[in-house]
DNA sequence: TAAAGTACCTACTAAATGGTTATAATAATT
DNA sequence: AATTATTATAACCATTTAGTAGGTACTTTA
C-alpha cells in the first residue's frame, strides 16, 4: 500500500507574493500609485482624483509610501504651499500589478 | 493670462481598479487564491499552505471567496469531514494579479 | 469682512482584523 | 482507553486600520 502524501510548499516570510501584500495590500494603496502613475500630482488633485478617501488616509498613505521609496515628494517653500508626488522607479514597478487590477475589474466586475 | 487647468477625472465607483480592490484588498486575500491555484486544496492543506494566518481568518475568507464566486467549495459528507477548494473561472481570472505581485516581490523585496 | 484654497496634523470614534478557547462527531492510530 | 486528525462554528477580547471632525497658517478672491 502506498501512501499518497501530497508535498505543500509552506509560503513563509520568503514569499513573493506575501512580501508584495505586506507593502501594497491596503485598501487604498494600489489605487493611490495608479493614480500618479506617470504623472505629477498635487496633493489636493490626488484628492480630488479619488473621491471618498480622507484626508488623513491619504496623507497618511503618501507619507507610508515616501518613506518606503515607492513615492518621491517634493515640497515648493511657498505660501500657499504647494507639494508634487511622481512615483519612483520602484514605484513605477507597481504599475503592472494596478494594471492587472483595471484588467480584472473591467471585464469581470463593472 | 491664460488658466492652466489641469483635467483631473475623478475615479469613482466605476473605477475598474476600485472595483477590484474592494473584492481583493484584504491583506490574505490574493495569498489565499494564489496558493490554491490551478489545484484541489483542503482547508488543512491550506493552513499549512500560508503559516501565520488564523483558522478564524482563514474560514473567512474562503466563505467570503466562495459568496463571490472565485471559489468552488466541496464538502464531502464523510467523517472526518472532508472539503475541497478550487478556484472558479471568474477565480483563474485573479491569477495574474497575483503573478505580477510575485514578480514585484521577487525582483524587489527579497 | 468673509469665504475659499493650500497641505497638512491631532484627537477621537468606528470598523476590520487577529487570537484564543470551546464545541461537534467519528475513524484511525498509539 | 486515550489521543490525533478532520472541518468547521461561536463567543470573547485585543489590536490594527480606517473614518470623522476640528484646527493651523497664510493668501487670494468675492
Amino acid at each position: 500500500m502506498e501512501k499518497k502524501s501530497k508535498i505543500i510548499l509552506p509560503c513563509d516570510e520568503k514569499c513573493p507574493v506575501r512580501a508584495s501584500l505586506t507593502l501594497l495590500s491596503g485598501k487604498w494603496t494600489l489605487l493611490i500609485l495608479f493614480q500618479i502613475n506617470k504623472k505629477v500630482m498635487r496633493y489636493g488633485e490626488l484628492k480630488r482624483a479619488i473621491p471618498g478617501i480622507s484626508e488623513k488616509m491619504l496623507i497618511q498613505e503618501l507619507n507610508m509610501l515616501v518613506e518606503n521609496k515607492l513615492v518621491n515628494k517634493k515640497a515648493y517653500p511657498e505660501i500657499p504651499p504647494k507639494v508634487e508626488y511622481t512615483l519612483t522607479e520602484l514605484g513605477l514597478k507597481t504599475l503592472p500589478i494596478a494594471d492587472k487590477l483595471a484588467e480584472f475589474g473591467s471585464e469581470n466586475l463593472i
